[in-house]
DNA sequence: CGGAATCCTTGACGATACTG
DNA sequence: CAGTATCGTCAAGGATTCCG
Protein backbone atom coordinates (compact mmCIF):
# COMPACT_ATOMS: atom_id res chain seq x y z
CA UNK A 1 0.00 0.00 0.00
CA UNK A 2 1.65 3.04 -1.03
CA UNK A 3 0.36 6.30 -1.66
CA UNK A 4 0.19 6.70 -5.50
CA UNK A 5 0.34 9.69 -7.47
CA UNK A 6 -1.77 12.44 -5.25
CA UNK A 7 -0.23 11.75 -1.76
CA UNK A 8 -2.50 10.35 0.98
CA UNK A 9 -6.09 11.50 -0.74
CA UNK A 10 -6.68 8.19 -2.59
CA UNK A 11 -5.79 5.90 0.08
CA UNK A 12 -7.72 7.72 2.61
CA UNK A 13 -10.21 8.21 0.47
CA UNK A 14 -9.99 4.30 -0.09
CA UNK A 15 -10.12 3.24 3.18
CA UNK A 16 -13.72 4.67 3.91
CA UNK A 17 -15.06 3.37 0.03
CA UNK A 18 -12.99 -0.33 0.90
CA UNK A 19 -16.37 -1.13 2.49
CA UNK A 20 -18.27 -0.52 -0.40
CA UNK A 21 -16.13 -3.74 -2.35
CA UNK A 22 -18.05 -5.83 0.71
CA UNK A 23 -21.44 -6.47 -1.20
CA UNK A 24 -22.44 -7.09 1.88
CA UNK A 25 -21.53 -3.93 3.62
CA UNK A 26 -23.55 -1.55 0.82
CA UNK A 27 -26.86 -3.81 1.55
CA UNK A 28 -27.05 -3.89 4.74
CA UNK A 29 -26.67 -0.08 4.86
CA UNK A 30 -29.10 0.51 2.86
CA UNK A 31 -31.28 -2.19 4.19
CA UNK A 32 -30.82 -0.10 7.42
CA UNK A 33 -31.80 2.79 6.15
CA UNK A 34 -35.48 1.51 6.09
CA UNK A 35 -35.17 2.03 10.09
CA UNK A 36 -33.84 -0.62 13.00
CA UNK A 37 -33.52 -3.99 13.01
CA UNK A 38 -33.02 -7.23 14.50
CA UNK A 39 -30.06 -9.63 13.28
CA UNK A 40 -32.40 -12.56 12.43
CA UNK A 41 -34.68 -9.70 10.31
CA UNK A 42 -31.30 -8.36 8.62
CA UNK A 43 -30.39 -12.03 8.61
CA UNK A 44 -33.41 -12.91 6.28
CA UNK A 45 -33.97 -9.74 3.98
CA UNK A 46 -30.60 -9.74 2.73
CA UNK A 47 -30.85 -14.06 2.26
CA UNK A 48 -27.24 -15.65 1.39
CA UNK A 49 -25.48 -14.35 3.77
CA UNK A 50 -24.16 -16.23 6.53
CA UNK A 51 -24.12 -15.53 10.07
CA UNK A 52 -20.60 -15.59 10.05
CA UNK A 53 -20.36 -12.94 7.47
CA UNK A 54 -23.43 -10.59 8.69
CA UNK A 55 -21.44 -10.62 12.38
CA UNK A 56 -18.23 -9.74 10.98
CA UNK A 57 -19.79 -7.28 8.50
CA UNK A 58 -22.12 -5.73 11.33
CA UNK A 59 -19.09 -5.48 13.36
CA UNK A 60 -17.41 -3.45 10.67
CA UNK A 61 -19.94 -1.50 10.20
CA UNK A 62 -20.04 -1.01 14.06
CA UNK A 63 -16.34 -0.04 14.16
CA UNK A 64 -16.59 2.55 11.75
CA UNK A 65 -19.60 4.34 13.15
CA UNK A 66 -21.52 3.75 10.27
CA UNK A 67 -24.30 1.67 12.84
CA UNK A 68 -25.37 1.04 16.77
CA UNK A 69 -25.58 -2.14 18.40
CA UNK A 70 -28.36 -2.23 20.88
CA UNK A 71 -28.07 -5.66 23.30
CA UNK A 72 -31.36 -6.60 25.12
CA UNK A 73 -29.80 -8.45 28.17
CA UNK A 74 -33.48 -11.27 27.43
CA UNK A 75 -33.86 -14.36 27.25
CA UNK A 76 -33.87 -15.29 24.25
CA UNK A 77 -31.24 -12.32 23.41
CA UNK A 78 -32.40 -9.63 21.25
CA UNK A 79 -29.94 -7.09 19.67
CA UNK A 80 -31.24 -3.93 17.77
CA UNK A 81 -28.88 -2.33 14.73
CA UNK A 82 -29.49 0.95 13.56
CA UNK A 83 -27.51 3.43 11.47
CA UNK A 84 -25.93 6.49 13.07
CA UNK A 85 -26.06 9.97 11.74
CA UNK A 86 -23.04 8.98 9.84
CA UNK A 87 -24.79 5.74 8.45
CA UNK A 88 -27.12 8.05 7.21
CA UNK A 89 -25.43 10.73 5.41
CA UNK A 90 -23.59 7.29 3.96
CA UNK A 91 -26.96 6.99 2.55
CA UNK A 92 -26.50 9.96 0.08
CA UNK A 93 -23.87 9.56 -2.18
CA UNK A 94 -24.36 5.58 -1.91
CA UNK A 95 -27.91 6.62 -2.67
CA UNK A 96 -26.83 8.04 -5.64
CA UNK A 97 -24.36 5.49 -7.20
CA UNK A 98 -27.39 2.92 -6.63
CA UNK A 99 -29.37 4.56 -8.85
CA UNK A 100 -27.25 5.46 -11.34
CA UNK A 101 -26.03 1.61 -11.54
CA UNK A 102 -29.98 0.79 -11.67
CA UNK A 103 -30.36 3.72 -14.37
CA UNK A 104 -27.38 2.57 -16.56
CA UNK A 105 -27.30 -1.32 -15.80
CA UNK A 106 -29.36 -1.88 -19.92
CA UNK A 107 -26.15 0.21 -21.26
CA UNK A 108 -23.40 -2.11 -18.89
CA UNK A 109 -25.15 -5.17 -19.92
CA UNK A 110 -25.47 -4.50 -23.68
CA UNK A 111 -21.55 -3.31 -23.47
CA UNK A 112 -20.88 -6.69 -22.01
CA UNK A 113 -23.49 -8.94 -24.85
CA UNK A 114 -21.53 -6.54 -27.21
CA UNK A 115 -18.02 -7.46 -26.19
CA UNK A 116 -18.64 -11.00 -25.67
CA UNK A 117 -20.22 -12.18 -29.25
CA UNK A 118 -17.31 -10.01 -31.10
CA UNK A 119 -15.52 -12.49 -32.80
CA UNK A 120 -16.21 -15.29 -30.78
CA UNK A 121 -20.05 -16.09 -31.70
CA UNK A 122 -19.71 -19.78 -30.37
CA UNK A 123 -18.32 -19.12 -26.89
CA UNK A 124 -21.60 -19.46 -25.05
CA UNK A 125 -21.78 -17.33 -21.15
CA UNK B 1 -28.47 -15.64 -5.63
CA UNK B 2 -31.93 -15.29 -4.68
CA UNK B 3 -33.77 -11.93 -5.13
CA UNK B 4 -33.82 -10.80 -1.36
CA UNK B 5 -36.49 -8.23 -0.78
CA UNK B 6 -36.69 -5.78 -2.87
CA UNK B 7 -36.36 -8.31 -6.19
CA UNK B 8 -33.71 -8.10 -8.61
CA UNK B 9 -32.96 -4.40 -8.12
CA UNK B 10 -30.35 -5.15 -6.02
CA UNK B 11 -29.19 -7.62 -8.02
CA UNK B 12 -28.49 -5.17 -11.01
CA UNK B 13 -27.27 -2.29 -9.42
CA UNK B 14 -24.87 -4.57 -7.69
CA UNK B 15 -23.75 -6.24 -10.80
CA UNK B 16 -22.97 -2.45 -11.66
CA UNK B 17 -21.40 -1.77 -8.08
CA UNK B 18 -19.59 -4.55 -7.93
CA UNK B 19 -16.75 -2.93 -9.87
CA UNK B 20 -16.43 -0.31 -7.08
CA UNK B 21 -15.28 -3.36 -5.09
CA UNK B 22 -12.07 -3.54 -7.25
CA UNK B 23 -10.08 -0.75 -5.74
CA UNK B 24 -7.52 -0.71 -8.62
CA UNK B 25 -11.06 -0.16 -11.39
CA UNK B 26 -12.08 2.66 -9.33
CA UNK B 27 -8.56 3.99 -9.10
CA UNK B 28 -8.02 3.75 -12.76
CA UNK B 29 -11.62 5.18 -13.69
CA UNK B 30 -10.63 8.25 -11.37
CA UNK B 31 -7.10 8.62 -12.94
CA UNK B 32 -8.50 8.23 -16.72
CA UNK B 33 -11.30 10.88 -15.84
CA UNK B 34 -8.17 13.09 -16.43
CA UNK B 35 -7.68 11.82 -20.00
CA UNK B 36 -6.41 9.51 -22.04
CA UNK B 37 -3.62 7.71 -21.12
CA UNK B 38 -0.99 4.60 -21.87
CA UNK B 39 -1.14 1.42 -20.85
CA UNK B 40 2.85 2.30 -18.94
CA UNK B 41 1.62 5.51 -17.94
CA UNK B 42 -1.26 3.77 -16.26
CA UNK B 43 0.77 1.37 -14.26
CA UNK B 44 3.18 4.14 -13.38
CA UNK B 45 0.74 6.32 -11.92
CA UNK B 46 -1.40 3.87 -10.19
CA UNK B 47 2.17 1.86 -8.56
CA UNK B 48 1.52 -0.86 -6.54
CA UNK B 49 -0.79 -2.71 -9.55
CA UNK B 50 0.77 -5.79 -11.29
CA UNK B 51 0.54 -5.82 -15.00
CA UNK B 52 -1.37 -9.22 -15.17
CA UNK B 53 -3.86 -7.08 -12.69
CA UNK B 54 -4.13 -4.10 -14.66
CA UNK B 55 -4.60 -5.89 -17.93
CA UNK B 56 -7.56 -7.69 -16.44
CA UNK B 57 -8.86 -4.73 -14.75
CA UNK B 58 -8.57 -2.66 -17.91
CA UNK B 59 -10.53 -5.64 -19.50
CA UNK B 60 -12.84 -5.34 -17.46
CA UNK B 61 -14.06 -1.70 -17.52
CA UNK B 62 -13.76 -2.33 -21.11
CA UNK B 63 -16.15 -5.37 -21.71
CA UNK B 64 -18.25 -2.68 -18.87
CA UNK B 65 -18.22 0.02 -21.95
CA UNK B 66 -16.77 2.40 -19.42
CA UNK B 67 -13.44 2.82 -21.32
CA UNK B 68 -12.14 2.07 -25.21
CA UNK B 69 -8.74 0.68 -26.00
CA UNK B 70 -7.08 2.13 -29.01
CA UNK B 71 -4.29 -0.18 -30.40
CA UNK B 72 -1.89 1.72 -32.92
CA UNK B 73 0.15 -1.65 -34.45
CA UNK B 74 3.64 0.02 -34.27
CA UNK B 75 6.83 -1.14 -33.42
CA UNK B 76 7.10 -0.60 -30.50
CA UNK B 77 3.22 -1.43 -29.37
CA UNK B 78 1.21 1.66 -28.49
CA UNK B 79 -2.11 0.73 -26.96
CA UNK B 80 -4.22 4.01 -25.14
CA UNK B 81 -7.14 3.95 -22.99
CA UNK B 82 -10.06 6.85 -22.99
CA UNK B 83 -13.22 6.60 -20.70
CA UNK B 84 -16.49 6.19 -23.25
CA UNK B 85 -19.29 8.40 -22.43
CA UNK B 86 -20.72 5.90 -19.80
CA UNK B 87 -17.24 6.24 -18.05
CA UNK B 88 -17.54 9.63 -17.91
CA UNK B 89 -20.87 9.64 -16.62
CA UNK B 90 -19.87 7.30 -13.68
CA UNK B 91 -17.56 9.33 -12.37
CA UNK B 92 -19.96 11.84 -11.25
CA UNK B 93 -21.56 9.78 -8.46
CA UNK B 94 -18.10 7.80 -7.94
CA UNK B 95 -16.77 11.38 -7.30
CA UNK B 96 -19.63 12.33 -4.99
CA UNK B 97 -18.72 9.38 -2.87
CA UNK B 98 -14.81 10.33 -2.93
CA UNK B 99 -15.78 13.17 -1.43
CA UNK B 100 -17.61 12.13 0.89
CA UNK B 101 -15.45 9.44 2.03
CA UNK B 102 -12.53 12.16 1.93
CA UNK B 103 -14.73 14.82 3.99
CA UNK B 104 -15.69 12.03 6.88
CA UNK B 105 -12.42 10.16 6.84
CA UNK B 106 -11.72 11.37 10.37
CA UNK B 107 -14.69 10.79 11.95
CA UNK B 108 -14.29 6.95 10.55
CA UNK B 109 -10.95 7.09 11.81
CA UNK B 110 -11.91 8.40 15.62
CA UNK B 111 -14.85 5.80 15.30
CA UNK B 112 -12.42 2.99 14.60
CA UNK B 113 -10.14 4.33 17.49
CA UNK B 114 -13.21 4.25 19.98
CA UNK B 115 -14.30 1.14 19.31
CA UNK B 116 -10.74 -0.47 19.53
CA UNK B 117 -10.30 1.28 22.34
CA UNK B 118 -13.33 0.08 24.64
CA UNK B 119 -12.64 -2.19 27.05
CA UNK B 120 -9.40 -4.06 25.98
CA UNK B 121 -6.75 -1.35 25.99
CA UNK B 122 -4.12 -4.01 26.36
CA UNK B 123 -4.94 -5.52 23.13
CA UNK B 124 -2.88 -3.85 20.87
CA UNK B 125 -4.50 -4.16 17.53
C1' DC C 1 -31.74 -15.74 19.26
C1' DG C 2 -27.27 -13.94 18.70
C1' DG C 3 -22.72 -15.06 18.14
C1' DA C 4 -18.16 -17.41 18.48
C1' DA C 5 -15.06 -21.06 16.82
C1' DT C 6 -13.47 -24.39 13.61
C1' DC C 7 -12.70 -26.40 9.15
C1' DC C 8 -12.30 -26.22 4.27
C1' DT C 9 -12.84 -24.66 -0.48
C1' DT C 10 -12.29 -21.28 -3.78
C1' DG C 11 -10.32 -17.70 -6.47
C1' DA C 12 -8.12 -13.20 -6.21
C1' DC C 13 -3.83 -11.54 -6.63
C1' DG C 14 1.43 -11.12 -6.97
C1' DA C 15 5.77 -12.68 -9.06
C1' DT C 16 7.97 -14.37 -12.80
C1' DA C 17 9.03 -15.61 -17.41
C1' DC C 18 8.04 -15.56 -22.26
C1' DT C 19 6.12 -13.50 -26.93
C1' DG C 20 5.23 -10.19 -30.73
C1' DC D 1 5.78 -1.55 -24.84
C1' DA D 2 1.77 -4.30 -24.30
C1' DG D 3 0.14 -8.63 -23.35
C1' DT D 4 -0.27 -13.75 -22.17
C1' DA D 5 0.69 -17.82 -19.43
C1' DT D 6 1.89 -20.37 -15.39
C1' DC D 7 2.50 -21.05 -10.65
C1' DG D 8 2.11 -20.31 -5.71
C1' DT D 9 0.13 -18.02 -1.85
C1' DC D 10 -3.20 -16.42 1.09
C1' DA D 11 -7.26 -14.79 2.87
C1' DA D 12 -12.36 -14.15 1.98
C1' DG D 13 -16.16 -16.41 2.76
C1' DG D 14 -19.49 -20.67 3.18
C1' DA D 15 -21.00 -24.70 6.08
C1' DT D 16 -21.21 -26.56 10.41
C1' DT D 17 -21.14 -26.89 15.34
C1' DC D 18 -21.25 -25.33 20.05
C1' DC D 19 -22.38 -21.76 23.78
C1' DG D 20 -24.95 -18.04 26.63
Amino acid sequence: MKPPHDSGRCRQANEVISLVGDKWSVHIVMLLGTGRKRFMEIKRAVDGISQKMLTITLRGLERDGYVTRTAYPTIPPKVEYELTDLGRELLVPLDALGSWALANHARVVAARAAYDGRGLPQAAE
